[in-house]
DNA sequence: ATGGTTGCCAAGCAA
């Protein structure tokens, strides 16, 4: 079985992109972020005539994540407990959604973005990853098959930035950010794409400064599995080739090869 | 050279 997690920044303008892609790649699940619609606006009949389900979570033109299955979609949550809320008025923004496909409990998330480490967002996005730590572990405990996939908006190790001078005073790289993300793996889940990859191979590359020729980019994007369901990942790839030409978003696809259980 | 891109939706914000 193959599952994949992809931030296609607007699930409207790339809906083509996304319909070819999960048909060259042959997955089964797909876990979406940044759908940027309400669910009225969600091109489900583009999914249905593939053969997937899909569940989505979208309020307005922000954020937004869904999952698409076509080996089931059960028991979908969207959100969990205690997710802090933002702007005025305060909300709970659709940044996760849950789902069991094939026995195996699926999560897309869109991990705020902290846009600088002095902004308010900043505080916001730490906050709303501790959240996940907490849930993380109550998950783990269970010893049922999980697994965490999204873009996190931080660049855990210096490999994953092109360049840690450029990025030095910036977010996704600073200490507050990266012990949130390992606080995370120890509440018992693992990257489970790392062993099969290089330096270098990042999952997003900004649409400035011809940042992707240049491969000026950013492994932010992870799948981060729970024992039972890493000890039967067989592989990974992130999928360069789909950022490339026109209407590319600005995110690579990522893909685990999962063994039955 | 203080630039450039894309998507929301139609001015400015978000990434």
């Amino acid at each position: 079985m193959r599952i994949a997690t992809w931030n296609v920044n607007s699930i409207r303008s790339r809906i083509d992109r996304v319909e070819a892609w999960v048909q060259r790649a042959d997955v089964d699940v797909l876990a979406i972020q940044e759908t940027k619609c309400r669910e009225d606006q969600f091109p489900h009949d583009r999914f249905a005539a593939l053969g997937y389900e899909v569940a989505h979570h979208g309020l307005n033109q922000w954020n937004g994540v869904a999952i698409a299955s076509r080996v089931g979609l059960e028991d979908v949550s969207r959100g969990f407990p205690d997710l802090p809320q933002w702007g005025e008025p305060a909300v709970e923004e659709a940044r996760a959604i849950g789902a069991t496909c094939a026995g195996i409990r699926l999560w897309s998330l869109y991990v705020p973005n902290g846009r600088h480490i002095t902004d308010p967002h900043m505080q916001y996005k730490l906050a709303w990853l501790d959240t996940l730590r907490v849930q993380t572990q109550a998950w783990a405990e269970t010893g049922s098959p999980f697994a965490l996939m999204g873009d996190w908006n931080i660049a855990p190790q210096d490999e994953d930035v092109w360049s840690m001078e450029y990025y030095l005073d910036k977010s996704h790289v600073s200490p507050p950010e990266r012990a949130a993300f390992q606080a995370v793996l120890d509440a018992g889940v693992t990257d489970v794409v790392r062993p099969h990859t290089e330096p270098g191979d990042f999952t997003y590359w900004d649409y400035q400064r011809l940042a992707f020729p240049k491969r000026r980019g950013m492994r932010i994007d992870f799948i981060l599995a729970s024992e039972p369901l890493a000890e039967r990942v067989q592989g990974a790839v992130i999928d360069r080739e789909e950022r490339k030409g026109q209407g590319a978003s600005d995110h690579a696809p990522v893909v685990i090869e999962v063994a039955d259980a």
